[in-house]
DNA sequence: TTGAAAGCGCTACCAC
DNA sequence: GTGGTAGCGCTTTCAA
């Protein structure tokens, strides 16, 4: 292994001398630093983390929790995120909460003193353990807000709210809304700007349900029974088994049925042209959530702030006019 | 911070009995290591990785690579993973790839002096690449088989060859075998095996496609054109592709086509009880490879084994007899 | 069975 | 602008 006395040696300098000019090079001259790294270049040199960490207790080390990795969802989010970790010199521990509160505060306390600061995209502790927790570490909420910790939100719920105003547009007075997974904190947010957005549509809320295909195939009669004209969808793979279990049925859409859908199905290989659907900036929120991280690792600021990421509607051909168009009060 | 000293002082011993007790506690008399437990618990004392690291030389860490999240055929693999390295004491690093052999050789190098080993999910870099590399870190494999790395593979190419078998039985004489992606190196193992299982069976092999929807979606004329009567698909996303069009196109399976897949839908949330398919043990091999790096980190041996982990064939409503049986040659 | 002391590799303070 | 030195928290000889 190569040492930093192995460089100073090679390179004719002090050990402090050889450090300043890999980790603070504007306090050392110019010659010497070439003549450094030089060194350090041609024998390989490398950091030992730990001995860095040590002394300056930095590790260098990011955890970033999910509730799972089965909805693809994560997939980019995590993405976007290592990406901006690894641009700033950082590694990312990727921890599975199985959407489970308990197994979440578990991981906080496991990896408190490992890493330098937390990412928690959707997490499911209860909002005081949050608050404790990010007074203890840097710590960024992704899609959940809570009081005292900073956040970044997909602006989903105004998305949805689009959606309504998409659909109403266009002749619908009763919509369905199929709801996300228990737990979810965006999900009811969701369904009260969808009602906001469009106060003269019925909206017939189901759920929650498990983000899973054949939770959605089964939805497929309760909707068409109660005269809801269009769904949206909580997330693509709900959306696909009603698609599925619809075109099975014989029925087609948008004649006999407008589907939407509040997630990018593009993500998970899903990607299918016609669908109406918001799409999300998934990788750019994992990058966003990191960077605020990083901000607050490198402030030891806690400045409480927020941010909203806006999200895109894509309006394709899953949604038209209905059938027949319900009588309009005059 | 509580320290080892702090500990001590509260226990009336000295730092180094601490240490044993804590970490060799055979080494201790009972009553002394009782007392030092209960000190260090009641000051809520933790260990300090990075300390403990830099005298032992082991972080604690593990790295975990897979070529991409949006595959959820990762998901459980990871979560099984995780399990394992965390009844261990260990922290997993997730590394997305990208399948792209640079990143995957960076990554090895970024991350060679943080951790004590490594698992690589279906690596693309060139064998000799991986086999330098396990050379300086333990080093496991899934679902690649490298000479002089260790490895665990899912026998997906024995499970395709079964369900060829399968197929034949039924009557198929022409089947499609839609490939996966570029650089897999099971894909083309599935293929050899099914040829071998059925050699009075014409497979067409087509692909290699991204495992996505719509890819799966494009192949459907392909496959009737050519008079295929049965379709083995490289994963599920594709596979879900392919029905859908199918239904769009007011044809059903299995009168029309059997469809058949590689891997099992359940895990992303798209489970569809009727689909013949392979069910991969994925969280099980999330877990051995974790387990088989774990046993490389304490026995500092090379011992270059592999492992190899059945499949399961179910069958359902899925596959069937073709609709018009083809002649048989006399 | 226990304690004292050395030192892992690095950074940061204090001199010069 | 540069070098010497102390010390981060821990484990691990070596002695007792």
């Amino acid at each position: 292994m190569v040492r930093l006395k192995d460089v100073a040696q090679a390179a004719g300098v002090s050990a402090s001398t050889v450090s300043r000019a890999l980790s603070n090079p504007e306090l050392i001259s110019e010659a010497t630093r070439a003549r450094v790294l030089a060194a350090a270049d041609r024998l390989g040199y490398r950091h030992h983390p730990a001995a860095r960490a040590l002394v300056t207790g930095r590790t260098g080390l990011l955890a970033f929790s999910v509730p799972t990795l089965a909805n693809p969802f994560f997939a980019p989010i995590i993405a976007g995120a290592q990406e901006a970790a690894e641009e700033a010199g950082y590694e990312l521990i990727v921890a599975v909460t199985d959407s489970s509160p308990e197994r979440e505060t578990a991981l906080f306390d496991r990896l408190a003193d490992r890493v330098d600061g937390f990412a928690a995209a959707g997490p499911r502790s209860p909002a005081s353990q949050l608050a404790r927790f990010a007074r203890s570490l840097p710590l960024v909420t992704l899609n959940r807000r809570v009081r005292g910790v900073d956040s970044v939100i997909i602006d989903t719920p105004d998305g949805v709210g689009r959606l309504g105003t998409h659909l109403a547009g266009l002749g619908h007075r009763k919509i369905a809304y199929l709801g996300g997974p228990t737990g979810s904190w965006l999900d009811p947010r969701r369904l009260r700007r969808l009602r906001e957005a469009v106060p003269d549509c019925a909206i017939l809320p189901l759920g929650p349900f498990p983000p899973e295909f054949e939770a959605g195939a089964r939805t497929v009669e309760t909707v068409l029974d109660a005269g809801c004209t269009a769904v949206i969808a909580y997330n693509s793979t709900l959306l696909l088994g009603l698609l599925h279990r619809l075109t099975m049925l014989g029925l087609s859409t948008p004649e006999d049925l407008s589907l939407a859908c509040a997630d990018d199905l593009s993500a998970a290989g899903l990607a299918m042209p016609d669908v109406t659907a918001l799409h999300v900036p998934a990788a750019e929120a994992g990058r966003r959530t990191v960077e605020h991280v990083l901000s607050l690792v490198a402030s030891e600021s806690r400045s409480a702030a927020h941010q909203l990421l806006p999200v895109e509607l894509l309006t394709r051909a899953s949604t038209g006019r209905p059938r027949e168009l319900p009588m309009s009060g005059g």
